[in-house]
DNA sequence: GTTCTGACTATGT
DNA sequence: CACATAGCCAGAA
């Protein structure tokens, strides 16, 4: 559990966020900072993904939070080693793995970075500035739920 | 108590 | 294009 009531808040902002990413879909871990108001904070929003736990009596954890759809803002699944995260396995592989289970085409590039195309799958329910630098659209937004 | 690390990103060279 | 730096802040050491 987090150690302050601010950042179990701030814990709690983000699973619900990662909740509204659309099945089929991936976001940017910057993109979940600055839905919950937070924009300077991508770091903490991986922090508390690692923390994801999987046991389901607690009202988040690895199996009602879509983990998986977040990525980095280059596209990539960040890499990281493959620990086992409370129980489930959490590395980059895998989670490339899961994306494929429902439907995400994961590239492999020629360094071994596992990349998702973001004009495909992205989901930004928010017009940010970094978006129009890169030239997306709002209409990219989808509205499909689990 | 302090210091280091890192599922990040925007900005500057 | 690529690399470096500055913010960020919860956890771990």
């Amino acid at each position: 559990m987090p150690r302050t009531d601010e950042a179990e808040s701030f814990f709690y902002a983000v699973y619900s966020a990662i909740q509204e990413i659309p099945h089929g879909k991936v976001t940017s871990y910057g993109h979940i900072a600055a839905l919950i108001g937070t924009p300077q904070r991508p770091r903490q929003v991986g922090v508390c993904l690692k923390h994801l736990s999987a046991d389901p009596s607690l009202p988040h954890h690895n199996g009602n939070v879509p983990w998986q759809r977040v990525i980095n803002s280059k596209g990539i699944i960040s890499p990281r080693a493959e620990p086992m995260t409370r129980g489930h396995p959490s590395g980059a592989a895998n989670q490339a793995q899961v994306l494929r289970g429902e439907g995400v085409t994961v590239r492999t590039g020629n360094l071994g970075e596992l990349m998702v195309d973001f004009a495909e799958y992205g989901w930004f329910p928010r017009q940010l500035p970094s978006d129009e630098a890169a030239g997306l659209d709002p209409h990219i937004m989808s509205d499909d739920e689990d």
